[in-house]
This record gives structure tokens, C-alpha cells and sequence, in this order.
DNA sequence: TATTCATATCTAAATAATTTGATTTGAGGT
DNA sequence: ACCTCAAATCAAATTATTTAGATATGAATA
């Protein structure tokens, strides 16, 4: 039983770390191979896996089987899912309650 | 020495833990008082003053002393901000490097 | 079906984030 | 100057995240 807090707080973990922004980036450049991101990030394949997955729960990284590898990519609606998320996060509600103190 | 990575992951570590989700909501009816938090969510001081230094510094949150006490709101240009970084790390670069593996 | 290879999962260790209670700081009021 | 009170900081304990190495899984191929 997860609440929404907590799963919009698992959307924003794919953000918090530097590693996976650093992922992120090589995924703006297209699809990559594991074996490719492997290489260029210089991090043991069990750790690419688990940051893999923690971006592809997010909704905001895609996963594609071809033969033996695997192909990630920017996913256009989890992206722009993850960013209307934030706006409405941070829009103020019509109606305001007074700061009673 | 910081690297870009880490100081935009500090940007999004605001929206990747859901007390601080639970925060920013309750700011989303306005202006907030330190003690109309700590009473609303039910934390203790030091811990919601933990929350609200990574709140602020992430520039979502902007706080303004009033007397005594300590009032924090959504700031609408650090809400933009993150908002337009999300939009940017996941926009994919007009040059593709195709997938070599 | 047996083998190979890429990825996922597991476990333990290392590191980082969070909570709690105590203390310090700093602005206001007396 | 002293006292008060809210917030920040500190230190220690707890909990969560991340890493690394070992093993398991599952698809492709022989």
C-alpha cells in the first residue's frame, strides 16, 4: 500500500543522483546498448542495473530487448509526465489558507 | 568542487522524498509558518528544520523571517527552474550517436 | 539439450540520508 | 543586560541507498 507521495517521490529519485543525470545525459545523444553505458560510465554491471531500473520505474527511461542486449532510451511521455508532475507540485492552489501562527 | 550533476541532483532532491512532498503541498495553500508545519505534519523541529534547509536550498522554498518566526513559500522562479532543468535533461540532443555495440 | 553471454538478482559491506534529543544561536521583549 | 522563544546546529542512532562480487535467469545459438 504506497501512497502518492510516495510513488511522485519515486518518479523524482530517476533526478536525484548524479550518476543517473550522468546516464540521463548519454541517453540525450540516443538510444544506448547496457554494454555502451557500461563503458562510458565506468560502473560494474550490477550497478548499471540497479540504476537502470530505478530510471525505468521512474517512467522517464524506456528498455528495449534486442537479442542478448538491452537498449535504453529517453521515454518522451514519462519525461513529460515527470515534468507536469513537478509543475502542479510547485502550483499554488486557487484558493489560500491564511498563515494562522 | 562541485559538478553540475550533483548540483542539479541537489535541485530535484526536494521532490524525491515524500515528507517534503507532503511539505510542499501544505505550501501550495499559501504561506506557512515553521510551527503550522511542525503541527500539520506531525515532525519534530530539528527534523523539519532539517527539511526545510533542502527545501530552500533547492530553491523551490523561500523562507522570510517575521519576528520570532520563520515563514516559507513556494518560490514561483526556483518552481521554474527545476521545472525547465527536468524539461532540459530529458530532451534528447539534435545529434544522435548511433548505437554502436 | 547444452553452452554462451548479457542482464537481473542476491548478499554483504560501505556510504549517505534521516530522525531524535540536546545544545547553540540570534532576534525580541522585559 | 537579561530572559524568552523559535530555529539552526550538533552528535549519535537508525534507516535507506549504493556498490561490488557471486550467482541465477533467460534468450540465442550450436
Amino acid at each position: 500500500m504506497e501512497n502518492t507521495h510516495e510513488k511522485n517521490a519515486k518518479i523524482f529519485k530517476a533526478f536525484c543522483d548524479e550518476k543517473r543525470l550522468a546516464i540521463l545525459e548519454l541517453l540525450r545523444s540516443g538510444e544506448k546498448c547496457a554494454c555502451v553505458l557500461i563503458d562510458q560510465m565506468g560502473i560494474g554491471q550490477s550497478s548499471l542495473s540497479y540504476h537502470m531500473k530505478i530510471l525505468c520505474e521512474s517512467g522517464v527511461v524506456d528498455s528495449r530487448q534486442e537479442g542478448k542486449w538491452t537498449h535504453y532510451r529517453l521515454s518522451e511521455s514519462g519525461s513529460k509526465y515527470a515534468a507536469e508532475l513537478l509543475v502542479q507540485l510547485t502550483t499554488p492552489y486557487a484558493e489560500q489558507i491564511p498563515d494562522e501562527c
